[in-house]
DNA sequence: CCCTCGATGCTCATTAATGCTCGTTTCTTA
DNA sequence: TAAGAAACGAGCATTAATGAGCATCGAGGG
């Protein structure tokens, strides 16, 4: 039984039992008791359970719906890309994201937070992307809001008039944007019109515009805009990014991290 | 076999079982476990699959875990009850769907309708159910509209005003509705209010209403009313219905179909 | 015919995962 | 309240998987 199965069995017997010793379940999962309490602090950090002494109990009663437990892959440019934008979301911060990978790895780790307690969410998330909200949805201490709308099968995000319409009804903090292209000349640009103006709606609403891009991104422009230089705030991007783009985008008024 | 070939296999291999270890991989398509790696590095960075220690697993939104106790008590009935459903499905047709185990089975079931061609949709789907969303989003054939909303964590269902608001700009052929409860006397009813706010607009908006609910739930009383015995046309439930209660149901007005 | 280049297989140093031991913390109960 | 038991976390050794580097093979082009 590999390790990815064996966190899924955890969380199959949590699910269905509500709680779960770490006496039996080493034995049902014939490792030691050393790794079964490794294998709850993990999904603990992930808020999928909530440790106890001597066992974990389920987090959610959530009864018949696959849970999955989303391995975690070592220090790739997005994940470090992403812990840094987490560093600049505050408590209780209320965020908006569209969809991507980058972006997807944002929402895994802002997921990770702790639990204020007092049954205030410890962020809530507003979003157009179907994978993020269907990702977070188990996690109670995140609030998430989900924008209606017709998904786009090859990004998993929202649009149409549908997912446009929740933005009369929100503010937002922060908008946290993943985009396929971002130049200080054009702004930041994505492939399809429709995923444009939903993005484009959560950076109006927002205080204020963060950009996620590795590096491959930064310097092109694709078909559609999102929004215009100035608009953006911070960009988060990864080492490859070259001294003169970074200066081009510090001359625009932007805040640029190099994770 | 080609590299390209190969790769494909993988992904074939790994949409069927959900997992692979690179052994079994490297077995299967008699190369070395180190071009496997190779090949799942690659595909790993085309977001298709998610490598794990040993192997690797399917990168879908949603795939089913071999076994889950609960769903394994009323798989079989369930997947009965959601083909009869289908069966009362024109093609073309505009369908609303709610949230549960079984809508999720009826939401597959009409995935795989064939194509008409001619770019028009066999299906639309509006749901609330952030679930069935993910795993119908990558059929082209099939049109989803999902609602906006807050998920609850236990049935994955959108709710709340932003959820009720897009019900305004739409109308349905036909609403089918899992419920947890249903009587003849009290109508279909569910744990949760909210739920059974945005399921009544889905319903309302409704020529027909069709509610799925096995044999363990027609008789059953839930504390939020979702709408009336005279409001529902079709119930689709299993052989454990008894007559009694059937014939309760047809004399409501209720045609009652035993899958 | 030879050369180039990409794909593959092999070797080896590195790293993640696991189980064990032991000192410390926490709970139980006398 | 205090002693004993249970659980925990840290540290360490062992094993297996990994990834980098290098050699080989074969198709296609000059």
């Amino acid at each position: 039984m590999t390790r990815h199965e064996r966190l899924n069995a955890l969380l199959e017997l949590l699910a269905d039992a509500g709680q779960l010793s770490v006496e039996e379940a080493a034995a049902r999962m014939a490792v030691s008791a050393a790794t079964i309490r490794r294998d709850f602090d993990e999904l603990a950090q992930q808020q999928m359970l909530t440790r106890t002494r001597g066992g974990a109990v389920a987090n959610s009663v959530s009864y018949d719906l696959p849970l999955r437990y989303k391995t975690a892959r070592h220090a790739s440019e997005k994940q470090r890309i992403a812990a840094a934008t987490a560093g600049i979301v505050p408590m209780g911060a209320i965020i908006g994201l569209n969809g991507g990978t980058t972006t997807t790895e944002v929402a895994r780790v802002l997921a990770t937070r702790p639990d204020p307690g007092g049954g205030r969410p410890a962020l809530t998330i507003v979003t157009n992307a179907l994978n993020i909200a269907s990702e977070l949805a188990v996690r109670p201490h995140v609030k998430i809001v989900l924008t209606g709308g017709v998904p786009r099968p090859q990004s998993y995000e929202l649009t149409g008039p549908l997912a446009a319409g929740i933005f009369d009804h929100v503010t937002l903090d922060i908008a946290i944007l993943g985009v396929t292209g971002i130049t200080a000349e054009h702004g930041a640009t994505c492939p399809n019109e429709d995923e444009a103006a939903v993005n484009r709606l959560l950076a109006d609403r927002a205080d204020q515009v963060v950009v996620v891009a590795d590096g491959s991104k930064v310097g092109r422009r694709d078909f559609a805009r999102i929004c215009d230089t100035v608009t953006v705030d911070t960009l988060v991007t990864d080492e490859t990014l070259s001294d003169e783009d970074a200066a081009a985008f510090t001359e625009a008024g932007v805040v640029v991290i190099r994770a």
